[in-house]
DNA sequence: GAACGCGCTGAGAACGATTCTCAACAGCCA
DNA sequence: TGGCTGTTGAGAATCGTTCTCAGCGCGTTC
């Protein structure tokens, strides 16, 4: 787990680069809230979504409106740091976008955990299959739903 | 293209089938905008959104309500003639569900062109995956972004 | 083929998620 | 310290979808 944790940290760190510059270059302003809703989505698990990340910012400091959650996340989005993805149902989640590998999801419909994986070869026939095709590949998704071992029992 | 006309219809008149034994199991009835609605749906050319079934519907009978639409997509997808999907900019649009042989899809982001491919070879490393995560399978979702031959010129 | 029961329909209200509006507020530069 | 401009929270507005309800029409019964 150490190595994993050390990974995290760099990527933390990449991400409030990435604001920090994405601010200075649109002329944007650093606020307590803005800062305390980027902290708290960096800090959640991944995959969240804008009413649990609402109710994990209010947690800190109840003062903080929704609209000001959905701004920031928005931001977000437009500087790279977060990617939105709708899975299965139409529910739409926030994940930290991953500049350096790519990954996809195995999601356990029935406790609803969602595991990240990442695969080469399927990459690689992915290229296949857009050559095949005509296409020229900029972004993918590849969602896996099924039962985690625990939900199969 | 002759085959593939020949497949399409064999496919209208399957999801017929379904939507017939479906209504007689529940003990629902066939009517006018039931029937408008279904024949405009599998006439489409599939990956279509409720708005504009809707409007196809009404260019054919203008007092169908919107209300009916939704309550008629619904009824398909129950059935099983049609499945919802929520494509990257979360669209979600409806597509006649193939009930031999899966495929995904390949977006053009420029144009929206949406193209379906099969590859048994990914499908084969899909299973692996899950294997190695304990997972167990009962559908995915794999889609490709990027441009499409004509918008790449 | 008339009558009846119950499913079906359209219109508009309601809903949940997200975005917009606006007046008050707060960084940041001079 | 002002003052310019970006930011904020609250609530209104919007969008896509579902619900409600009173009236309509399918299909069965006699």
């Amino acid at each position: 787990m150490g190595p994993r944790t050390v990974e995290k940290h760099v990527h933390k760190d990449e991400a409030w680069e990435r604001v920090r510059r994405y601010l200075a270059q649109k002329g944007l302003r650093s606020t307590g809230q803005r800062d305390l809703i980027i902290e708290t989505f960096l800090a959640a698990s991944g995959h969240i979504n804008a009413e649990e990340l609402t109710r994990a910012v209010k947690r800190r400091n109840r003062g903080v409106g929704a609209a000001t959650v959905y701004r920031t996340l928005r931001l977000l989005s437009d500087c790279g740091v977060a990617v939105a993805r709708t899975f299965g149902d139409g529910e739409k989640r926030y994940e930290v976008e991953d500049h350096d590998g790519h990954h996809d999801h195995l999601i356990c419909e029935s406790c609803g955990t969602i595991v990240e994986f990442e695969d080469d070869e399927i990459e690689a026939l992915q290229d296949a299959v857009a050559k095949r095709y005509g296409f020229r590949l900029s972004r993918h998704k590849h969602e896996l739903y099924g039962l985690c071992r625990k939900c199969i029992s």
